[in-house]
DNA sequence: TTCACTATTGAGATTGAGTCTCAAAGAAGT
DNA sequence: ACTTCTTTGAGACTCAATCTCAATAGTGAA
């Protein structure tokens, strides 16, 4: 597996220690490309009797965000969000408030206004969040 | 003052009272710009000797972004922020990651792109959250 | 102005995501 | 194997925010 090795090596670049709890986070992250909280990671994890401490969740996921293995959401529900990042494009995401559906989007030229915004106040972007909350037109949402 | 006077018919309107807590949180939103907390308008309200409980200063405030009186901002640091969106024109915020620093930004093509993307998805927009975080060039910065 | 009907309030308990503590367990280089 | 230093797990803890419920108080009608 691809994602293994990325992992071994990020770690022992930055001199930490390779365990299998941290190769089960990640394992468990790569599985889907749902957008899934620490809790539910923790929760599918034990299901599969692997017993990882909620403790050892966060903290992996720390590690895992902070060296753009992940990426962190804020959907504004109270709780992070995660998603893989390995091989992904950015993206930002559209969330229905009806359905909570979430649909990714990119556009390049909001990217670069974004970028040239930051310039005139005299900011350098390091990250931004870019969400739409609104009300999808699926025929499957309890919408009318 | 105007804003009571806002204040007043809104609830008149939703069926709910008009009481001189609900009053306090509203005059206490509009003294500043600044994007404070709940615990900060809190405590100030305490501190000005006027006795309102933590938890109706909550419920005011929920009533007074319901209604489109305050906005809810997340900047990210895990609790609400809020300010007064009467009379205040539509903007979002870039904030440092170095001093916390928040600037207010607004760029019309964004805007309008913004919907464009989400037509083109399937949405429609009810609210964005749209956030910049970086570095700001200021010299009293703590940062090279 | 009083009444009656409800909504609101306050104090403190509770929730829930996330962090911290610290003794015991375990990587990794030698 | 040995040593060193990091990581782990269980549960305590934090902190913003919400809930509970008895006591209080707006508000419209009479």
């Amino acid at each position: 597996m691809n994602e293994t090795k990325k992992l071994r090596e990020i770690l022992h670049q930055k001199n930490l220690r390779y365990t299998p709890q941290r190769q089960e986070v990640w394992d468990e992250i790569c599985a889907t490309k749902e957008h899934r909280d620490a809790e539910d990671i923790y929760n599918s994890l034990r299901k599969r009797q692997t017993n990882v401490s909620r403790a050892t969740v966060y903290r992996t996921i720390d590690i895992l965000v902070k060296n753009n293995l992940v990426r962190r959401l804020d959907l504004g529900d109270g709780r992070s969000r995660f998603e893989n990042k390995i091989g992904i494009a950015h993206h930002d995401h559209i969330v229905c408030l009806d359905c909570r559906k979430i649909v990714e989007f990119m556009n390049e030229k909001i990217e670069e206004l974004q970028e040239q915004v930051a310039k005139e106040m005299g900011f350098e972007i390091v990250r931004h969040v870019h969400q739409l909350f609104g009300r999808c037109l699926d025929e499957k949402c309890p919408n009318k």
